[in-house]
RNA sequence: AGCCUCAUAGUGUAAUGGUAACACCCCGGAUUUUGAUUCCGUUAUUCUAGGUUCGAGCCCUAGUGAGGCUACCA
């Protein structure tokens, strides 16, 4: 018997072309990449890429498989160390290791520029003198072939030696390029004598001023992939017709592997922005605080909105790897961002909106403590004592002075149970200048302690509380997503954010700031409300710490507006 | 307009050419010391038209729809 009866995994169309390459020995092992270019933050949509690259590797690690992090900064004017730096904490984050793995596009220059001096050898590349504009006319369209410029027809020598003044400096930014000889009447538009290299007077943040030159994107990938012996080279469906290209520079440049470029499509998600562009005009206007305002879809943003990183990887498992160009409902992400914290995050209660209730007859049968289990289904992780007295704060809206029909909790004469303490019952009630209720009476129903409520006692609901003698008082931020206008929930109002995704003006970004009681100093989740976690776990640990989190909220209570 | 790619419940994904399924969402029911959780259930799917085949979601042709491409961005 061999171990082929393990039920064969379902494989998406990327890891049955890997596996097909590891069985047929046309490869003996996988290295993939995750390369982003250092001009932003990472935000949901890289996740499914590096969820995707990464973890094709640790699921080949008995072949040495490996995925390599490699920043593609051939372009000095939009990247910076900062991003550099974010991008590396958000991967770690995710939970993924490159190991020694980590690579720079820009310490290949000088390997980028011999082959730009082989393909001007080869006949295969020529220096365009050109403007933009009379290249952009002479390109031709989508129907017409494009017109071959002067430059086109020079000599192997004369590009050689106009490349090196190009290198050396002697040409200002604009004034020629070095072009790709393909074919000019190419109905895919980029093997019309792609531009190969640029002149920048511009600091690099790893060359410094080495450079002046500074190679495309589709020059210089095919090459980095090759260079570092990848073997499947995953990007996004936008790459597509840039393909024969890629193959073209691999074919014709001494290159010392043949990577394969394979296109997935990138993940759209519902009322999301995730155009870097505009992620940095939001940052950049300051309608949010930074890239990681928890309104964001950043990585670093959801990661101060309490996201797990387990939920975001079992998301992207989910979601799975295809060519079809859809878009995803946010619903699917936050199903698996309260699946996770429901399973592992520890109970704790918080009244977010306090009225006080005053126990009047507590002396009769006081307790010191409360016993609350911290988890409803999973008795492993034990119970705690919470101290109790004769006053608590409940949730406002746990009270209502003329109950509805199907309001089982407190109400005027009225009984509900505190979880984990008695079953109480309301006997009156005092109201503030402005109609709100200002306080409540009730009295305990002695011997309800842990048992079924009585016999002729109506009490069909528990709710959370906390001790006034004890309580923590925290300041709790709840931050909701950035929406688009499209959202259907954010125009009924209420707790959304709104963006106009044409104008990027915030229509209303709320950050509503609560002061909450809770029963405890750390982390934890919500009964009820939602879900209450850290945030990068630096919070002031203390007497009176600051909750600087968000609660993601249960879908049932943004729609339904609460209980 | 030319070329490339894609098309399976509302959403995302499965299905050696052989009974179309899973998850989410929605709705309903049961349980419940939080209207949460947990459990059970209902509804609903192969873009269209031809063709090949005993048999097509899958193969072929055409059409339709969606996305991409005419940066010295990636």
């Amino acid at each position: 018997m061999s171990d082929s009866n393990t039920p064969p995994a379902k494989l998406d169309f990327i890891r049955e072309i890997i596996a097909s390459d590891l069985s047929t020995g046309k490869h003996a092992t996988v290295i993939t990449r995750f390369p982003p270019e250092p001009n932003g933050y990472l935000h949901i949509g890289h996740a499914k890429s590096i969820c995707l690259n990464f973890g094709i590797a640790e699921e080949h690690g008995d072949v040495g498989a490996k995925c390599h992090l490699r920043f593609d900064d051939t372009n000095p004017e939009k990247e910076e160390v900062e991003y550099v730096e974010s991008i590396k904490t958000d991967v770690r984050w995710l939970g993924f290791d490159w190991g020694d793995d980590l690579y720079f596009a820009s310490d290949y220059f000088a390997f980028f520029h011999d082959c730009a001096v082989h393909l001007i050898g080869q006949g295969k590349a020529y220096v365009e003198q050109q403007s933009a504009e009379e290249m952009r006319a002479a390109r031709g369209n989508l129907t017409t072939p494009g017109v071959p410029s002067p430059g086109r027809s020079r000599s192997v020598e004369e590009n050689l030696a106009l490349f090196a003044r190009m290198k050396a400096g002697e040409f200002k930014e604009g004034e020629c390029v070095l072009r790709a000889k393909i074919d000019l009447a190419s109905p895919n538009m980029n093997l019309r004598d792609p531009v190969l290299y640029r002149i920048m007077h511009v600091h690099h943040h790893n060359t410094g001023d080495a450079w002046c030159i500074y190679p495309m994107y589709d020059f210089a990938h095919p090459l980095e992939d090759a260079l570092e012996h990848i073997t499947h080279s995953l990007c996004t469906l936008e790459f597509e017709n840039h393909r024969p290209l890629y193959d073209w520079f691999i074919e014709n440049c001494p290159v010392p592997s043949r990577p394969r470029q394979i296109e997935f499509a990138r993940l759209n998600l519902s009322y999301t922005i995730m155009s870097k562009r505009k992620l940095l005009e939001l940052v950049q206007g300051g309608h949010v605080s930074a890239w990681n305002d928890p309104r964001l879809p950043t990585i670093s943003g959801l990661r101060r909105r309490g996201y797990p990183p387990e939920a975001i990887r079992h998301f992207c498992k989910r979601i799975g790897i295809t060519k079809f160009n859809g878009t995803t409902d946010v619903a699917l992400l936050e199903f698996d961002v309260r699946d996770f914290l429901n399973q592992s995050a520890p109970r704790r209660m918080a009244v977010m909106d306090p009225v006080k209730v005053v126990l009047e007859n507590w002396a009769v049968e006081p307790l010191a403590v409360a016993q609350v289990p911290n988890h409803p289904q999973n008795p492993e992780m034990g119970e705690r004592e919470i101290s109790i007295s004769g006053e608590v704060w409940i949730e406002r809206e746990d009270f209502m002075e003329v109950p509805e029909k199907k309001f089982h909790r407190l109400g005027p004469d009225r009984c509900v149970r505190l979880k984990g303490g008695h079953i109480i019952r309301c006997t009156g009630f005092e109201k503030a200048a402005d109609g709100e209720v200002s306080l409540i009476r009730a009295e305990i129903l002695p011997g309800t302690v842990g048992v079924d409520a009585p016999e002729g006692v109506a009490c069909k609901a528990a709710i959370h509380w906390v001790d006034c003698a004890t309580a923590v008082e925290a300041e709790v931020r709840i931050y909701d997503r950035l929406f688009t206008v499209e959202d259907p929930d954010a125009a009924e109002g209420g707790f959304l954010s709104v963006l106009n995704p044409d104008s990027l003006k915030v229509i209303s970004a709320k950050v509503e700031a609560a002061l909450a009681m809770v029963d405890t100093s750390y982390s934890c989740q919500f009964e009820r409300t939602g879900y209450f976690i850290s945030d990068e776990k630096d919070h002031v640990a203390g007497a009176k710490p600051v909750f600087n989190r968000t609660v993601a909220l249960k879908d049932s209570w943004v729609k339904k507006g609460g209980r």
